[in-house]
DNA sequence: GTGGTCTAGACCACA
DNA sequence: GTGGTCTAGACCACT
């Protein structure tokens, strides 16, 4: 696929939304991982300096962080930084399978809750796809 | 296997997403009105059957469509139920494709952790949209 | 086995063990859980009256909350407190006992850094069976 | 299959028992000498060498060491090394009773996530210690 | 009254 | 400089 952006590590919060601070913060760092804007040991930006730009408290930073290593999708080092994970879940095809139809399956109930159909999901996540591709 | 079934109105709250339950219904009620599956005079589940239904607190739908009526959605009669009001919900194709967006970013983010990729995502919802039909 | 004791559930913090207060917690609710002082559905004391217990920040016991909740120990309901998970992880027996050798193989190097003999643990380990059993 | 070496002196930390990694090293020392395993005279790893082994930052093992000289534990000989010094290591059967209880029970927590009870631990325990000698 | 989020600010541990 | 822990206190969401 044809190189169309590199895009930049780049977080912003949206405080109309509803969503909690933190809980922001890790859907962005989980998205860049998901479409490779950051990889296996990368840094993320340190604690201070994301509570800075966000204009946010470096706790609220910290305790996206803290959550995200919790989940070990990320790993820190004491007066390092801040690091993505290399660690990843295995699972047998069978697991994997019931994983990603239960899912599937609650993402389209819940989109179909809001009246979306499958297609519009799937144009979307090609769309998504497309742009995110390395 | 899919079980998305085609009744108009089904809701689904999702308690992770930080979304306050009462929003989570608001934001179904107005996109099913937005969409026309909801149209004037339309009743609304009782708030007690919808609170069974989502297995939270009746004060909780009760916000919901209280909060609906203030801004002219629903009107309540006592004793009766709510009803769809006459005022129109126009929902730009911005805000919709923004609830699409954090629903889809949600659903890969997850999906990421157990290490798929967008395209199995594809291919696994193209295939529940070919069994289930839509 | 006899019943040698109904110990009820008592938390205490030792401030001087250099362990994070939030971790002692985490590790007594565990240890509870293990030795069945908790149960499934049991709930939890409230963030508040275990914060005044302990003379800790209210902070502090719902960060340790929050952790438990993150690795599916207990559940949590807005408004209603904190409850011991029914989720169980499940692994194939392959996965159980890979698990189950990394884990007892970390344990005694550990233990033998400090002296300890396979069977002082194993002592150990008994006594622990025997007091806390059902 | 237990690949417990028979070696003397042999540190390991655990990064996730909130444990400062100094203090671990401190504490291995102590009770090696406690144990006789290091005796008067005997020299500790190099700085360096011990920095590299445990994967962390020389200046760690070096407030370790020098935390331990200033207690009289060790006597550091400019360009030579670390030296156990002459001073008793007195540990109450209760302290080590301590670092032992404290050791199991995040042992047992861990496994009890896992799904696992004490007589599956002290099952394999003893299968080790039979296999591997000790 | 329950837990959840966020801030401000202090102090510690580690590099 | 890095992240980690804790407090005090405010305000929100939900029962």
């Amino acid at each position: 696929m044809t190189e169309i952006s590199l895009q930049r590590l780049e977080f912003s919060l949206d405080p109309k939304s509803g969503v909690p601070f933190y809980k922001q913060v890790i859907l962005q760092v989980e998205m860049a991982i998901a479409d490779q804007r950051l990889t296996q040991g990368d840094q993320l930006p340190t604690v201070r300096s994301l509570a800075v730009d966000l204009r946010i408290n470096p706790n609220t930073v910290a305790r996206a962080y803290n959550e995200l290593e919790i989940r070990g999708i990320v790993t820190t080092q004491q007066g390092t930084g801040t690091f993505i994970s290399d660690k990843q879940i295995e699972l047998t095809a069978v697991q994997r399978e019931e994983v990603l139809a239960e899912m599937s399956k609650s993402f389209i109930s819940k989109a179909y809750s809001y009246g979306f159909t499958i297609e519009e999901l799937i144009d979307y996540l090609e769309e998504l796809g497309r742009d995110g591709g390395q």
